[in-house]
DNA sequence: GAGGTGCGTGGAAACGGTTACAGTTTTGTA
DNA sequence: TACAAAACTGTAACCGTTTCCACGCACCTC
């Protein structure tokens, strides 16, 4: 195993300079004689020479990579998004480098570092809610970053692509209301979330403007991560007057609510409706199906590839762009009228 | 916007030399006087220095990339392998470049020309059987290949680490007739890759023990996308004489097969068990909960990691490993007796 | 006090490409 | 035939690290 070609070998094998060599490499880089690079193209087959990305990479600015920050592909709802990403970003013909955060700020913080010794010249991320410090430095270097699905207010300089949540939210508790609901319920992700704020907003303005008081006992903020959503379930249950109606706005401990409220003896939608954010593959598969919230992913990850991809290349300079997208709301069989309506 | 700080600026704010700086950044590489350290530490955190890697990999012959080439992230299964390689490649100090393929071998080519030349060291893939030549063409360019889940047997110069398909494929008809099932099919990925064809062994060799005639027409191998999951239920169902026990070795085709047997009037497990591959979330969530053939995803992807890295560093000179992890047989509620048990 | 032996440090040469610029040929045109 | 323009090729300076080597210095040991 002997040492590889250097572009100096090919060029003293084809007997010619390393910039010929190169011309030959980067096609229309500069003009080469057609007898010329057939010579270069020889030594490069004899020597099996292959340019090294890291000495190209060092030398050219070049931005041909995105950073992809997500919180946990185990969540079906990144997952897709990620599917997603990579199909609009090969079609861009830029390369995709995954990180995955698990929702710890700490970890958040060491992706971002991770990114900029890559030299990555855009980021698409949605961020834990903390690292104000890291971002903004990432920023000043001059990558520019997309927030996709969440947002942080703190960074204006940041472009953003996400659904109307307070609007969703109010989607789905004015379905309930309609139904006849009054004691609606709504666990939503953490507070320090952009999202978790906004369809807590949505939820209580639906409420609100129904004319229906908010019970704060009603409300759960749960982490993404663990057994939370199981455990605010339970508590809701085991109110004195438990809910009749139940939005989960925090995708990921979907499952896990789902999981407690299968335990119980609870019947849905008898004595519970249902509605969830997020379709999954399986929210039809599940009995009774789900009625749910639908984020249009594939319009999510357009956009933002969209905007990674034109502000690399410069296409794009004016003021961050704010892009919602809207989520639709899917009825299937998870709600009805609550056990007992009032007359 | 300003330009990202190189070693010389660390070295400069510091009032020390670059070696000293690289000495600090490499942990062990030479002596540095602790009151020098911290000199050059707080430099480097005054002025949010990153060392860039492409200089790194220049320098030293070490790659801190490796490429992840899967299929179709919207697949949970790939998703959460996908999800743990990121963990562990992070553990590791590596970059993962996520490429999908959809299952499609010209994608497959282009991925693979795109890793061609870019400074990745190694990569784990998941084939979708064709391309013999482009991965040729990347093993003798002296990026390690990691096959995970499939393998090609064709090219034995590639790691591969993967469940034992036989055998959980075995297991899972062993389970069915031990239950006095004796129509049994099975719906399998294209034979086209090891685990269709690996799994479809598995079944036959159950049954030619069990003394079991196999009936051809109900073994389906059908295409990874699309609905095929579905058609290949529906076709078995109009059977005149349908199977009571299946087994649904394509994980992709998991969902849809459920479908059609949601929307049948078969019920499971009384008139149909069904036992499939791949635990997801949600396979306990439906009813009744599948029993299913788990694969341990997280061994998988330690596995793949460690022989990407371990061989992109040159720690594993060996010839190519196969690692076979066990596959978990669980038990859940969508297995019972067949209808009309022989006496 | 001469001669090791370490440690701490800095200078400068790699690493393997790209590319600005200058130099040499070929071609076109008056 | 002369001379400018165009086409091609070569030299050398970068890009940001790591690392080899030399050097100064304090300390220890005969």
């Amino acid at each position: 195993m002997r040492k590889p070609a250097t572009i100096r070998d090919v060029a003293r094998e084809a007997g010619v300079s390393v910039a010929v060599v190169s011309r030959v490499l980067n096609e229309g880089s500069g003009p080469v004689a057609p007898h010329t690079r057939s010579k270069v193209v020889d030594a490069i087959e004899r020597l099996g020479y292959r340019p090294r990305a890291a000495a190209r990479e060092l030398q050219q600015r070049s931005f041909t990579t995105i950073g992809l920050m997500l919180t946990d592909l185990a969540n079906p709802f990144f997952a897709r998004l990620a599917d997603r990403v990579a199909w609009e970003a090969r079609a861009r013909g830029v390369q995709v480098v995954l990180l995955t955060t698990q929702e710890d700020a700490h970890l958040e913080a060491e992706s971002v570092d991770a990114l900029i010794g890559r030299s990555a010249g855009a980021v698409i991320a949605t961020p834990t809610g903390g690292n104000l410090d890291k971002w903004t430095r990432l920023i000043e270097l001059g990558v520019h970053v997309v927030f996709v699905d969440r947002e942080i207010d703190e960074l204006p300089e940041a472009d953003v692509v996400a659904i109307g949540n307070e609007r969703s939210a109010e989607t789905a508790t004015q379905h309930l209301l309609e139904l006849g609901h009054r004691r609606i319920a709504f666990i939503s992700g953490p507070l320090s979330t952009s999202t978790g704020r906004d369809r807590v907003i949505g939820f209580r303005r639906a409420m609100t403007r129904a004319g229906v008081d908010v019970d704060d006992r009603l409300i759960c903020a749960v982490p993404f991560r663990g057994d939370s959503g199981s455990d605010a379930v339970g508590a809701l249950l085991d109110l004195p007057a438990p809910p009749t109606g139940l939005i989960v706005g925090n995708t990921a401990q979907v499952r896990s609510a789902l999981h407690r409220i299968k335990q119980s003896s609870i019947a849905v939608p008898d004595d519970l409706s249902l509605i969830v954010f997020d379709d999954n593959p399986w929210t039809d598969l599940v009995s009774p199906s789900l009625s749910v919230i639908r984020q249009p992913i594939d319009m999510l990850a357009l956009h933002s590839v969209e905007l990674a991809t034109g502000r690399m290349k410069g296409a794009l300079t004016e003021r961050p762009r704010h892009i919602r997208v809207n989520a639709e709301f899917i009825q299937r069989s998870s709600c009805a009228p609550p056990p007992a309506a009032p007359a």
